[in-house]
RNA sequence: GAGCCCUUAGCUCAACCGGCAGAGCACCUGACUCUUAAUCAGGGGGUUGUGGGUUCAAUUCCCACAGGGCUCACCA
């Protein structure tokens, strides 16, 4: 573990410091500064005569990312989480402690600085020490200073690495952060409260996914990790609560690639005596909302692709289907024509797929959403494909359901709350028959949830956000990797050493 | 799940048709009191992802495995 020759070297320099009275791994740090503060309040002191100002004195810290040493003299700069600053030392300043600094300090060791401001001959801004303390000693190297950390692998697997070397990765992520506060804040000040359901399930429902399974040992159960928490939300409207949102991590035991992780954030939000007009409006304001706090520009470019927040767009699946996927309209009441359809254009239907909303969502998959660029939601989805939505009254075939799709992509799903309890009870059914048919991703049946609908549900309406894809198409993010602190990686086999059973 | 590609020093990358594994940064020694990827002189550092095979000879060709990436399929 600590056998690499460039560790050990460091490690030999930790023992110098120990041998000097200083200890390398000191906690105690008198920081009183920022770095961005050190520039703020230090602005004009190019201004003064001698370009300095030996009144002022600050403390400040951070990790050294570049270091000159000089014969006398050393340049170097440290960083902290708001900003880069430049650290002027010489012999004539320190002193013992100068040749001490020399042999011992090294790019990667976080210090501390006591010094006053001036400006270089080059006309930086920098601190001029009267002290350095080597706070952490580092002793790993980090990776090269000009091309920093390239290595997609290690960017994912020490994130921490990726952070220190790359400024875009923590931009990127304080930016996640703050748009998942907004979003927060948006739907409490719309009067929203915020819940906190189980995450380990006994009965598998609110999405079709395979679950991770996992067991309570004292009551002897298997549980899942749950896969949505729809059905608990809904349950909390049966309670009397008529605005409820949950912001966070659902699992799914399925494949990884560039816009899966088996673990990832959603939002969902239940909202009684409203629409599903009602969702689409607060959607389309949701968006609004964080574009103006963000202030990002409403063209917003991803991925090649110019999308435009200011067209949003509504189709029926229907009409999707005709005008944009370019299926004959003629096919669409036909299973055979549909599945000859799908078989010509090499598309594989597994045997479950038997019906004609079934088969609509398999040509909507093939043939329509990758086509939706700009905002678009697409409404009255086939009933069969919609477990848990509301029938329509006008067309018992479809739900009041709709979709948002951005980028190809879909963002969202909302729809009217199936409350009607007889009726939830005969789609579960279906689900039960899908399961026994192979299909793997199924619903249980949820008795107590057709014993909440009951008692009684309000008219509802609910929607699910993808947060972790909202974030990609935000800040332009390739994979989900980019915008999961710690996405799952498989462990990869450590080499055994023998040190580390001493 | 399928196909294609990648894995060489701590990091970023070379190595032509199979012929002694190199460079820059980093590191070590020395010089240097205003440097900006500091500079100058010298030096050390490798089981080429792992395991097999072909060959006089393998980083290079073949097979298997591991990890990763991209594309397609499925899912959000």
């Amino acid at each position: 573990m600590f056998s690499n020759e460039y560790v050990q070297l460091r490690m030999a320099k930790a023992e110098k410091l120990k041998e000097s009275g200083l200890n390398p791994y000191d906690h105690y740090s008198k920081r009183d500064t920022k770095i961005s503060e050190f520039f703020e309040k230090n602005k004009d002191i190019s201004k003064l005569e001698n370009k300095r100002d030996e009144s002022k004195k600050f403390i400040v810290a951070g990790r050294v990312k570049f270091l000159r040493l000089m014969g006398k003299a050393a340049f170097f700069k440290i960083e902290d989480e708001s900003g880069i600053l430049q650290v002027y030392m010489s012999k004539n300043d320190l002193g013992e402690s100068f040749n001490l600094l020399k042999k011992t300090l090294e790019v990667g060791d976080i210090v501390e600085i006591k010094g006053y401001p001036f400006v270089t001959k080059t006309g930086e801004l920098s601190i001029h020490a009267d002290n350095v303390r080597i706070l952490t000693k580092a002793i790993h190297p980090l990776p090269e200073k000009f091309h920093g950390l390239q290595d997609i692998e290690t960017k994912y697997r020490q994130r921490y690495l990726d952070m220190i070397m790359n400024k875009q990765t923590r931009e990127r992520f304080k930016l996640r952060s703050k748009i998942v506060s907004l979003i927060r804040g948006f739907f409490l000040n719309k009067g929203f409260l915020e819940v906190e359901t189980p995450m380990l399930h006994t009965v598998v429902g609110g999405a079709n996914a395979r679950p991770f399974m996992t067991h309570h040992n004292a009551l002897d159960i298997d549980m899942n990790l749950r896969i949505a928490p729809e059905l608990f939300l809904k349950r909390l409207i049966v309670g009397g609560f008529e605005a409820v949102f949950e912001l966070n991590r659902n699992f799914r035991n399925e494949g990884i690639d560039h816009t899966h992780n088996p673990e990832f954030t959603m939002l969902e939000f239940y909202w009684a005596y409203h629409t599903m007009d009602d969702l689409m409006n607060l959607t389309k304001e949701l968006f609004d909302y964080l574009f103006e706090k963000l202030n990002l520009p409403k063209k917003l470019q991803f991925r090649g692709m110019e999308i435009d927040f200011d067209k949003w767009q509504t189709i029926t699946y229907k009409e999707a289907l005709v005008k944009i996927g370019n299926i004959p309209e003629n096919i669409l009441e036909n299973v055979d024509e549909m599945k000859k359809y799908l078989e010509n254009a090499g598309v594989k239907i597994e045997e479950h797929i038997d019906s004609k909303g079934k088969l609509w969502a398999e040509l909507f998959d093939a043939f329509v959403e990758s086509k939706l660029i700009d905002p678009t939601f697409v409404t009255e989805f086939p009933v069969e494909i919609s477990p848990l939505a509301r029938r329509s009254d006008k067309n018992p075939e479809f739900a009041e359901r709709f979709e948002l799709f951005i980028a190809g992509r879909e963002i969202a799903n909302g729809f009217n709350e199936l409350n009607d309890p007889l009726d939830q009870y005969e789609r579960f059914k279906a689900q039960l028959e899908a399961k026994a048919k192979g299909d793997e991703e199924g619903m249980d049946m949820d008795y107590d949830y057709i014993r909440a609908l009951q008692y009684g549900m309000p008219p509802t309406a609910g929607e699910g956000i993808g947060i972790d894809r909202l974030v990609m198409l935000l800040t332009n993010s390739e994979s989900i990797k980019d915008v999961i602190l710690f996405p799952t990686m498989k462990p990869k086999k450590e080499i055994f050493d023998q040190d580390d059973i001493k």
